[in-house]
DNA sequence: TAGATTGTTAATCGATTAACAATC
DNA sequence: TAGATTGTTAATCGATTAACAATC
Protein backbone atom coordinates (compact mmCIF):
# COMPACT_ATOMS: atom_id res chain seq x y z
CA UNK A 1 0.00 0.00 0.00
CA UNK A 2 1.73 3.76 -1.39
CA UNK A 3 0.56 6.94 0.47
CA UNK A 4 -1.80 7.55 -1.85
CA UNK A 5 -4.13 4.45 -1.07
CA UNK A 6 -3.66 5.34 2.67
CA UNK A 7 -5.06 9.17 2.25
CA UNK A 8 -7.90 7.71 0.10
CA UNK A 9 -9.15 5.65 2.79
CA UNK A 10 -11.86 6.79 5.16
CA UNK A 11 -12.34 5.17 8.40
CA UNK A 12 -14.60 2.66 7.42
CA UNK A 13 -17.70 4.73 6.66
CA UNK A 14 -21.67 2.92 7.14
CA UNK A 15 -23.33 1.99 3.68
CA UNK A 16 -26.14 4.88 3.67
CA UNK A 17 -28.36 2.37 2.52
CA UNK A 18 -28.06 0.12 5.46
CA UNK A 19 -28.57 3.42 7.50
CA UNK A 20 -31.50 4.44 6.31
CA UNK A 21 -32.60 0.97 7.28
CA UNK A 22 -31.43 0.38 10.52
CA UNK A 23 -34.19 2.46 12.03
CA UNK A 24 -36.90 0.07 10.79
CA UNK A 25 -35.42 -2.62 12.15
CA UNK A 26 -35.39 -1.67 15.51
CA UNK A 27 -38.97 -0.48 15.08
CA UNK A 28 -40.02 -4.11 13.54
CA UNK A 29 -38.26 -5.50 16.98
CA UNK A 30 -39.93 -3.56 19.27
CA UNK A 31 -43.19 -4.79 17.90
CA UNK A 32 -41.91 -8.21 17.69
CA UNK A 33 -41.00 -8.41 21.26
CA UNK A 34 -44.64 -7.01 22.31
CA UNK A 35 -46.05 -9.97 20.66
CA UNK A 36 -43.35 -11.79 22.89
CA UNK A 37 -41.45 -13.59 19.91
CA UNK A 38 -38.06 -14.41 21.27
CA UNK A 39 -35.90 -15.25 17.91
CA UNK A 40 -35.90 -13.47 14.83
CA UNK A 41 -34.11 -14.83 11.06
CA UNK A 42 -32.64 -12.60 8.37
CA UNK A 43 -35.12 -14.01 6.10
CA UNK A 44 -38.04 -12.42 7.98
CA UNK A 45 -36.17 -9.12 8.69
CA UNK A 46 -35.66 -9.23 4.64
CA UNK A 47 -39.18 -9.59 3.64
CA UNK A 48 -40.25 -5.76 4.86
CA UNK A 49 -37.25 -4.01 2.47
CA UNK A 50 -38.00 -6.87 -0.10
CA UNK A 51 -33.97 -7.11 -0.36
CA UNK A 52 -32.45 -10.81 -0.23
CA UNK A 53 -31.49 -11.79 3.35
CA UNK A 54 -27.96 -11.66 2.97
CA UNK A 55 -28.69 -7.80 2.84
CA UNK A 56 -29.88 -7.97 6.34
CA UNK A 57 -27.08 -10.42 7.74
CA UNK A 58 -24.66 -7.43 6.59
CA UNK A 59 -26.78 -4.92 8.07
CA UNK A 60 -26.15 -6.60 11.25
CA UNK A 61 -22.77 -7.24 10.81
CA UNK A 62 -22.33 -3.51 10.35
CA UNK A 63 -23.96 -3.14 13.83
CA UNK A 64 -21.84 -5.60 15.35
CA UNK A 65 -24.05 -7.98 16.64
CA UNK A 66 -23.98 -11.59 16.41
CA UNK A 67 -26.74 -14.56 15.35
CA UNK A 68 -26.76 -17.70 16.11
CA UNK A 69 -26.52 -20.50 13.30
CA UNK A 70 -30.03 -22.32 13.36
CA UNK A 71 -32.01 -20.29 15.49
CA UNK A 72 -31.34 -16.86 14.50
CA UNK A 73 -31.10 -13.62 15.92
CA UNK A 74 -32.11 -12.41 19.42
CA UNK A 75 -35.31 -9.91 19.13
CA UNK A 76 -34.14 -8.09 22.76
CA UNK A 77 -30.83 -8.79 22.59
CA UNK A 78 -30.50 -7.13 18.24
CA UNK A 79 -32.50 -4.43 19.69
CA UNK A 80 -30.39 -3.18 22.30
CA UNK A 81 -27.37 -3.43 20.08
CA UNK A 82 -29.33 -1.15 17.31
CA UNK A 83 -30.72 1.56 19.84
CA UNK A 84 -27.11 1.67 21.53
CA UNK A 85 -25.76 1.94 17.87
CA UNK A 86 -28.29 4.79 17.38
CA UNK A 87 -27.74 6.39 20.47
CA UNK A 88 -31.19 6.08 20.83
CA UNK A 89 -30.60 4.22 24.13
CA UNK A 90 -29.05 7.45 26.18
CA UNK A 91 -30.77 10.73 26.51
CA UNK A 92 -30.76 13.40 24.02
CA UNK A 93 -32.14 16.72 25.01
CA UNK A 94 -34.13 19.23 22.69
CA UNK A 95 -35.48 22.08 22.28
CA UNK A 96 -39.00 22.95 20.09
CA UNK A 97 -39.54 26.05 18.36
CA UNK A 98 -42.42 27.05 17.02
CA UNK A 99 -45.60 26.59 19.29
CA UNK A 100 -48.29 25.68 16.63
CA UNK A 101 -50.39 22.42 15.86
CA UNK A 102 -47.77 20.51 14.45
CA UNK A 103 -45.19 21.29 17.53
CA UNK A 104 -47.86 20.20 20.00
CA UNK A 105 -48.78 17.38 18.40
CA UNK A 106 -45.13 16.70 18.56
CA UNK A 107 -44.39 17.52 22.09
CA UNK A 108 -46.98 15.00 22.78
CA UNK A 109 -46.08 12.13 20.74
CA UNK A 110 -45.69 9.47 22.69
CA UNK A 111 -43.08 7.73 21.05
CA UNK A 112 -39.79 10.55 21.00
CA UNK A 113 -39.09 9.72 24.78
CA UNK A 114 -38.79 6.28 23.75
CA UNK A 115 -36.35 7.01 21.23
CA UNK A 116 -34.32 8.96 23.86
CA UNK A 117 -35.70 12.03 23.33
CA UNK A 118 -36.06 14.75 26.28
CA UNK A 119 -37.77 17.84 25.22
CA UNK A 120 -36.76 20.60 27.90
CA UNK A 121 -38.52 23.66 26.33
CA UNK A 122 -41.03 25.21 23.85
CA UNK A 123 -40.51 28.83 22.27
CA UNK A 124 -42.28 30.90 19.86
CA UNK A 125 -41.64 34.28 18.70
CA UNK A 126 -45.58 35.19 18.57
CA UNK A 127 -45.95 37.38 22.00
CA UNK A 128 -49.89 35.99 22.21
CA UNK A 129 -48.48 32.23 22.25
CA UNK A 130 -46.32 33.39 25.35
CA UNK A 131 -47.33 31.12 28.98
CA UNK A 132 -49.75 29.33 26.79
CA UNK A 133 -49.47 25.61 27.93
CA UNK A 134 -47.95 22.95 25.29
CA UNK A 135 -48.53 19.75 27.14
CA UNK A 136 -46.19 20.40 30.23
CA UNK A 137 -44.74 22.99 28.72
CA UNK A 138 -44.95 26.82 28.92
CA UNK A 139 -44.18 28.64 25.89
CA UNK A 140 -41.13 31.02 26.43
CA UNK A 141 -39.67 33.91 24.09
CA UNK A 142 -36.82 33.79 21.91
CA UNK A 143 -34.64 35.91 24.35
CA UNK A 144 -34.66 32.80 27.00
CA UNK A 145 -33.26 30.11 24.27
CA UNK A 146 -29.56 30.97 24.93
CA UNK A 147 -29.91 30.31 28.92
CA UNK A 148 -31.97 27.33 28.41
CA UNK A 149 -29.46 25.79 25.79
CA UNK A 150 -26.45 25.99 27.80
CA UNK A 151 -28.35 25.54 31.06
CA UNK A 152 -29.76 22.40 30.22
CA UNK A 153 -26.45 21.58 26.91
CA UNK A 154 -29.19 21.25 24.51
CA UNK A 155 -28.23 18.83 21.59
CA UNK A 156 -31.65 18.85 19.36
CA UNK A 157 -33.42 21.53 18.45
CA UNK A 158 -36.44 20.88 16.69
CA UNK A 159 -37.79 23.60 14.22
CA UNK A 160 -41.51 23.79 13.45
CA UNK A 161 -42.01 27.17 12.67
CA UNK A 162 -43.40 28.48 9.14
CA UNK A 163 -41.51 27.74 6.24
CA UNK A 164 -40.72 32.20 6.30
CA UNK A 165 -39.35 31.99 9.28
CA UNK A 166 -37.50 28.82 9.27
CA UNK A 167 -33.75 29.81 8.01
CA UNK A 168 -33.62 32.70 10.58
CA UNK A 169 -34.60 30.35 13.72
CA UNK A 170 -32.03 27.97 12.10
CA UNK A 171 -29.11 30.30 12.24
CA UNK A 172 -30.25 31.30 15.86
CA UNK A 173 -30.19 28.21 17.29
CA UNK A 174 -26.72 27.44 14.94
CA UNK A 175 -25.17 30.25 17.24
CA UNK A 176 -25.89 28.28 20.19
CA UNK A 177 -23.76 25.62 19.05
CA UNK A 178 -26.31 23.30 18.66
CA UNK A 179 -25.44 20.80 16.08
CA UNK A 180 -28.28 18.62 14.98
CA UNK A 181 -31.72 20.22 13.36
CA UNK A 182 -34.76 18.43 12.79
CA UNK A 183 -36.71 20.10 10.45
CA UNK A 184 -40.50 19.66 9.99
CA UNK A 185 -40.82 23.48 7.81
CA UNK A 186 -41.34 22.70 4.11
CA UNK A 187 -37.78 24.37 3.13
CA UNK A 188 -34.61 23.67 2.32
CA UNK A 189 -32.08 25.37 5.38
CA UNK A 190 -28.50 26.41 4.90
CA UNK A 191 -25.81 25.72 7.70
CA UNK A 192 -22.08 24.89 8.48
CA UNK A 193 -20.66 21.28 7.25
CA UNK A 194 -20.79 20.32 11.19
CA UNK A 195 -24.53 21.09 11.99
CA UNK A 196 -26.58 17.78 11.09
CA UNK A 197 -29.91 18.53 9.31
CA UNK A 198 -32.86 16.20 9.12
CA UNK A 199 -35.82 17.44 7.13
CA UNK A 200 -39.18 15.82 8.07
CA UNK A 201 -40.89 17.15 5.11
CA UNK A 202 -44.25 15.76 4.89
CA UNK A 203 -45.10 16.75 1.21
CA UNK A 204 -42.49 14.83 0.00
CA UNK A 205 -43.90 11.62 1.19
CA UNK A 206 -47.35 13.22 -0.27
CA UNK A 207 -45.48 13.56 -3.55
CA UNK A 208 -43.69 9.96 -3.75
CA UNK A 209 -47.53 8.37 -2.78
CA UNK A 210 -49.20 10.88 -5.61
CA UNK A 211 -46.72 9.34 -7.71
CA UNK A 212 -47.04 5.69 -7.24
CA UNK A 213 -50.83 6.36 -7.12
CA UNK A 214 -50.59 7.41 -10.32
CA UNK A 215 -48.63 4.42 -11.49
CA UNK A 216 -51.16 2.26 -9.46
CA UNK A 217 -47.61 -0.15 -9.33
CA UNK A 218 -47.67 -0.92 -5.64
CA UNK A 219 -43.67 -2.41 -5.83
CA UNK A 220 -40.85 -0.81 -3.72
CA UNK A 221 -42.97 1.74 -2.25
CA UNK A 222 -43.32 0.42 1.00
CA UNK A 223 -39.92 1.15 1.95
CA UNK A 224 -39.27 4.74 -0.08
CA UNK B 1 -31.71 -10.72 -28.64
CA UNK B 2 -33.39 -13.86 -27.46
CA UNK B 3 -36.69 -14.89 -25.57
CA UNK B 4 -35.31 -15.16 -22.59
CA UNK B 5 -33.40 -11.43 -22.74
CA UNK B 6 -36.73 -10.28 -23.55
CA UNK B 7 -38.74 -11.40 -20.68
CA UNK B 8 -36.03 -9.97 -18.16
CA UNK B 9 -36.70 -6.26 -19.35
CA UNK B 10 -39.17 -4.72 -17.54
CA UNK B 11 -41.28 -1.80 -18.95
CA UNK B 12 -38.37 1.12 -18.66
CA UNK B 13 -37.99 1.45 -14.22
CA UNK B 14 -37.56 4.73 -12.62
CA UNK B 15 -34.50 4.49 -10.65
CA UNK B 16 -35.50 4.67 -6.98
CA UNK B 17 -32.96 7.14 -5.82
CA UNK B 18 -33.80 9.56 -8.56
CA UNK B 19 -37.90 9.23 -7.04
CA UNK B 20 -36.57 10.27 -3.93
CA UNK B 21 -34.68 13.10 -4.95
CA UNK B 22 -37.56 14.64 -7.52
CA UNK B 23 -39.69 15.64 -4.76
CA UNK B 24 -37.28 18.11 -2.91
CA UNK B 25 -36.37 19.54 -6.61
CA UNK B 26 -40.01 20.55 -6.34
CA UNK B 27 -40.02 22.28 -3.20
CA UNK B 28 -36.66 23.75 -3.96
CA UNK B 29 -37.82 25.32 -7.32
CA UNK B 30 -41.21 26.54 -5.45
CA UNK B 31 -38.30 28.53 -3.12
CA UNK B 32 -36.81 29.89 -6.11
CA UNK B 33 -39.94 30.50 -7.91
CA UNK B 34 -40.63 32.93 -4.75
CA UNK B 35 -37.75 34.31 -4.55
CA UNK B 36 -37.86 35.18 -8.39
CA UNK B 37 -35.47 33.09 -10.15
CA UNK B 38 -35.85 32.53 -13.74
CA UNK B 39 -33.62 29.63 -14.12
CA UNK B 40 -31.49 27.68 -12.57
CA UNK B 41 -28.44 25.33 -13.32
CA UNK B 42 -27.52 21.66 -12.61
CA UNK B 43 -24.76 22.25 -10.75
CA UNK B 44 -26.58 24.68 -8.02
CA UNK B 45 -29.70 21.52 -7.85
CA UNK B 46 -26.75 19.10 -6.82
CA UNK B 47 -25.29 21.00 -4.26
CA UNK B 48 -28.06 20.34 -2.10
CA UNK B 49 -27.76 16.23 -2.29
CA UNK B 50 -23.82 16.34 -3.00
CA UNK B 51 -24.22 14.66 -5.91
CA UNK B 52 -22.58 15.58 -9.22
CA UNK B 53 -24.63 17.52 -11.56
CA UNK B 54 -24.44 15.10 -13.62
CA UNK B 55 -26.42 13.27 -11.57
CA UNK B 56 -28.95 15.97 -11.72
CA UNK B 57 -29.05 16.34 -15.47
CA UNK B 58 -30.04 12.47 -15.78
CA UNK B 59 -33.31 12.83 -13.02
CA UNK B 60 -34.20 15.65 -15.07
CA UNK B 61 -33.91 13.73 -18.32
CA UNK B 62 -36.04 11.01 -16.20
CA UNK B 63 -38.64 13.44 -15.50
CA UNK B 64 -38.81 13.83 -19.10
CA UNK B 65 -38.06 17.73 -18.93
CA UNK B 66 -35.46 20.04 -21.61
CA UNK B 67 -33.21 22.34 -20.47
CA UNK B 68 -31.22 25.11 -22.49
CA UNK B 69 -27.72 25.20 -22.52
CA UNK B 70 -25.75 27.89 -21.32
CA UNK B 71 -29.48 29.21 -19.04
CA UNK B 72 -30.04 25.84 -17.27
CA UNK B 73 -33.53 25.12 -16.55
CA UNK B 74 -36.17 27.25 -16.36
CA UNK B 75 -37.71 27.19 -12.65
CA UNK B 76 -41.59 27.83 -13.46
CA UNK B 77 -41.30 24.44 -16.36
CA UNK B 78 -39.09 22.53 -14.24
CA UNK B 79 -41.25 22.80 -11.23
CA UNK B 80 -44.84 22.50 -13.50
CA UNK B 81 -43.17 18.94 -15.21
CA UNK B 82 -41.77 17.41 -11.66
CA UNK B 83 -45.84 18.15 -10.28
CA UNK B 84 -47.04 16.76 -13.77
CA UNK B 85 -44.82 13.81 -13.16
CA UNK B 86 -45.72 13.30 -9.38
CA UNK B 87 -49.79 13.61 -9.89
CA UNK B 88 -49.42 16.82 -7.41
CA UNK B 89 -50.97 18.74 -10.24
CA UNK B 90 -54.26 17.07 -10.31
CA UNK B 91 -56.24 16.52 -7.03
CA UNK B 92 -55.70 13.75 -5.12
CA UNK B 93 -58.97 12.85 -2.94
CA UNK B 94 -58.35 11.46 0.87
CA UNK B 95 -59.69 10.27 4.17
CA UNK B 96 -57.78 11.00 7.47
CA UNK B 97 -58.50 8.26 10.30
CA UNK B 98 -57.64 9.13 13.41
CA UNK B 99 -58.73 12.47 15.10
CA UNK B 100 -55.88 12.89 17.54
CA UNK B 101 -53.75 15.42 17.59
CA UNK B 102 -51.40 14.48 14.93
CA UNK B 103 -54.63 14.02 12.56
CA UNK B 104 -55.43 17.27 13.72
CA UNK B 105 -52.05 18.75 12.89
CA UNK B 106 -52.57 17.16 9.36
CA UNK B 107 -55.28 17.82 8.26
CA UNK B 108 -54.63 21.76 8.88
CA UNK B 109 -51.30 21.69 7.36
CA UNK B 110 -51.31 24.04 4.79
CA UNK B 111 -48.47 22.39 2.79
CA UNK B 112 -50.77 19.79 1.61
CA UNK B 113 -53.12 21.26 -0.48
CA UNK B 114 -50.15 22.81 -2.45
CA UNK B 115 -49.31 19.06 -2.95
CA UNK B 116 -52.91 18.02 -4.95
CA UNK B 117 -54.28 16.32 -1.56
CA UNK B 118 -57.89 17.59 -0.72
CA UNK B 119 -59.08 15.73 2.05
CA UNK B 120 -63.16 14.53 2.35
CA UNK B 121 -63.75 13.38 5.92
CA UNK B 122 -62.21 12.71 9.21
CA UNK B 123 -63.06 9.28 11.31
CA UNK B 124 -62.29 8.29 14.35
CA UNK B 125 -63.66 5.21 16.49
CA UNK B 126 -64.00 7.10 20.07
CA UNK B 127 -67.66 8.02 20.48
CA UNK B 128 -66.42 10.79 22.31
CA UNK B 129 -64.62 12.51 19.48
CA UNK B 130 -67.72 12.43 17.36
CA UNK B 131 -68.83 15.80 15.83
CA UNK B 132 -66.26 17.30 17.38
CA UNK B 133 -64.80 19.97 15.06
CA UNK B 134 -61.56 19.04 13.24
CA UNK B 135 -60.23 22.02 11.16
CA UNK B 136 -63.41 22.37 8.92
CA UNK B 137 -64.40 18.88 9.86
CA UNK B 138 -66.95 16.95 11.94
CA UNK B 139 -65.39 13.98 13.30
CA UNK B 140 -67.22 10.79 11.81
CA UNK B 141 -67.58 7.00 13.05
CA UNK B 142 -65.76 4.39 10.71
CA UNK B 143 -69.67 3.21 10.01
CA UNK B 144 -69.51 6.15 7.91
CA UNK B 145 -66.62 5.23 6.04
CA UNK B 146 -67.65 2.97 3.10
CA UNK B 147 -70.08 5.50 1.66
CA UNK B 148 -67.61 8.41 2.21
CA UNK B 149 -65.01 6.07 0.25
CA UNK B 150 -67.36 5.60 -2.56
CA UNK B 151 -69.06 8.63 -2.95
CA UNK B 152 -66.21 11.03 -3.22
CA UNK B 153 -63.75 7.89 -5.02
CA UNK B 154 -61.17 8.29 -2.32
CA UNK B 155 -57.52 7.19 -3.43
CA UNK B 156 -55.65 7.75 -0.28
CA UNK B 157 -56.35 6.67 3.37
CA UNK B 158 -54.31 9.13 6.12
CA UNK B 159 -53.74 6.74 9.16
CA UNK B 160 -52.90 8.55 12.58
CA UNK B 161 -54.67 5.48 15.15
CA UNK B 162 -52.44 4.74 17.53
CA UNK B 163 -50.43 1.97 16.78
CA UNK B 164 -51.91 -1.31 18.09
CA UNK B 165 -55.06 -0.20 15.97
CA UNK B 166 -53.37 0.56 12.96
CA UNK B 167 -53.43 -2.41 11.58
CA UNK B 168 -57.18 -2.98 12.03
CA UNK B 169 -57.81 0.02 9.98
CA UNK B 170 -55.48 -0.77 7.28
CA UNK B 171 -57.09 -3.71 6.97
CA UNK B 172 -60.58 -1.91 6.88
CA UNK B 173 -59.45 0.69 4.40
CA UNK B 174 -58.01 -1.99 1.88
CA UNK B 175 -61.25 -3.39 2.02
CA UNK B 176 -62.74 -0.42 0.55
CA UNK B 177 -60.17 -0.68 -2.26
CA UNK B 178 -57.98 2.59 -1.52
CA UNK B 179 -54.84 1.77 -3.16
CA UNK B 180 -52.58 4.10 -1.40
CA UNK B 181 -51.72 4.51 2.51
CA UNK B 182 -49.93 7.73 4.36
CA UNK B 183 -49.30 5.59 7.56
CA UNK B 184 -48.26 7.82 10.37
CA UNK B 185 -48.63 5.16 13.09
CA UNK B 186 -45.06 3.79 14.63
CA UNK B 187 -45.14 0.29 13.08
CA UNK B 188 -45.34 -1.44 9.71
CA UNK B 189 -48.30 -2.41 8.41
CA UNK B 190 -49.31 -5.46 5.94
CA UNK B 191 -51.40 -5.11 2.90
CA UNK B 192 -51.39 -6.64 -0.31
CA UNK B 193 -49.09 -6.30 -2.85
CA UNK B 194 -51.07 -3.98 -5.21
CA UNK B 195 -51.55 -1.40 -2.33
CA UNK B 196 -48.61 1.06 -1.79
CA UNK B 197 -47.97 2.46 1.85
CA UNK B 198 -45.80 4.92 2.71
CA UNK B 199 -44.68 5.13 6.41
CA UNK B 200 -43.69 8.45 7.70
CA UNK B 201 -42.78 7.01 11.04
CA UNK B 202 -40.58 10.16 13.14
CA UNK B 203 -39.05 8.04 15.26
CA UNK B 204 -37.13 6.61 11.70
CA UNK B 205 -35.83 10.33 11.82
CA UNK B 206 -35.12 10.65 15.42
CA UNK B 207 -33.22 7.82 15.47
CA UNK B 208 -30.69 8.62 12.18
CA UNK B 209 -30.52 12.25 14.12
CA UNK B 210 -29.44 10.79 17.02
CA UNK B 211 -26.84 8.74 15.32
CA UNK B 212 -25.26 11.44 13.27
CA UNK B 213 -25.49 13.35 16.94
CA UNK B 214 -23.44 10.69 18.34
CA UNK B 215 -20.50 10.37 15.68
CA UNK B 216 -20.51 14.46 15.15
CA UNK B 217 -19.95 13.92 11.56
CA UNK B 218 -22.15 15.71 9.78
CA UNK B 219 -21.89 14.98 5.71
CA UNK B 220 -24.74 13.18 3.78
CA UNK B 221 -26.61 13.97 7.09
CA UNK B 222 -28.76 16.99 5.11
CA UNK B 223 -30.56 14.46 2.55
CA UNK B 224 -30.64 11.08 4.74
C1' DT C 1 -26.38 -36.38 13.29
C1' DA C 2 -28.88 -33.64 9.78
C1' DG C 3 -30.80 -29.42 8.76
C1' DA C 4 -31.34 -24.71 9.30
C1' DT C 5 -29.40 -20.46 9.59
C1' DT C 6 -25.45 -17.39 10.20
C1' DG C 7 -21.22 -15.00 8.33
C1' DT C 8 -18.22 -13.90 4.57
C1' DT C 9 -16.03 -13.76 0.00
C1' DA C 10 -16.93 -13.39 -4.99
C1' DA C 11 -20.03 -12.05 -8.75
C1' DT C 12 -23.59 -9.11 -10.40
C1' DC C 13 -26.31 -5.26 -10.71
C1' DG C 14 -27.45 -0.42 -10.31
C1' DA C 15 -26.20 4.34 -9.33
C1' DT C 16 -22.80 7.93 -9.66
C1' DT C 17 -19.19 10.34 -11.79
C1' DA C 18 -15.97 11.33 -15.79
C1' DA C 19 -15.43 12.63 -20.38
C1' DC C 20 -16.89 15.06 -24.10
C1' DA C 21 -19.80 16.46 -27.98
C1' DA C 22 -23.89 19.48 -28.89
C1' DT C 23 -25.92 23.97 -28.52
C1' DC C 24 -27.55 28.37 -27.10
C1' DT D 1 -17.56 34.08 -31.64
C1' DA D 2 -16.28 32.12 -27.12
C1' DG D 3 -17.91 30.30 -23.03
C1' DA D 4 -21.16 28.16 -20.28
C1' DT D 5 -24.19 24.65 -19.61
C1' DT D 6 -26.96 20.77 -21.25
C1' DG D 7 -27.38 15.79 -22.72
C1' DT D 8 -25.42 11.31 -23.31
C1' DT D 9 -22.11 7.46 -23.53
C1' DA D 10 -18.32 5.14 -21.05
C1' DA D 11 -15.87 4.24 -16.71
C1' DT D 12 -16.03 3.83 -11.82
C1' DC D 13 -17.88 3.07 -7.53
C1' DG D 14 -21.04 1.15 -4.17
C1' DA D 15 -24.86 -1.87 -2.94
C1' DT D 16 -27.12 -6.23 -3.56
C1' DT D 17 -27.29 -11.00 -4.44
C1' DA D 18 -25.08 -15.67 -5.18
C1' DA D 19 -22.33 -19.19 -3.46
C1' DC D 20 -20.73 -21.70 0.15
C1' DA D 21 -18.25 -22.82 4.41
C1' DA D 22 -18.98 -22.56 9.51
C1' DT D 23 -21.81 -23.75 13.40
C1' DC D 24 -25.43 -24.57 16.60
Amino acid sequence: MNDTDRIKKPESTIPVQTLRRIPYYHQILSDLEQKGERFVSSKYLAHFFRVDDTQVRKDVSVIGYKGKPKSGYSVSGLKQAIGDFLGINTENTAILIGAGKLGSALVEYPGLNEYGLKTVAVFDKDPKKLDRKIGAFTVQPLEKLAEIVQSFDVGIAIITVPKEAAQAICDLVVKQNIKAIWNFAPTQLSAPADVTIRNENMAVGLALLSHYLKKRTAESAIFS
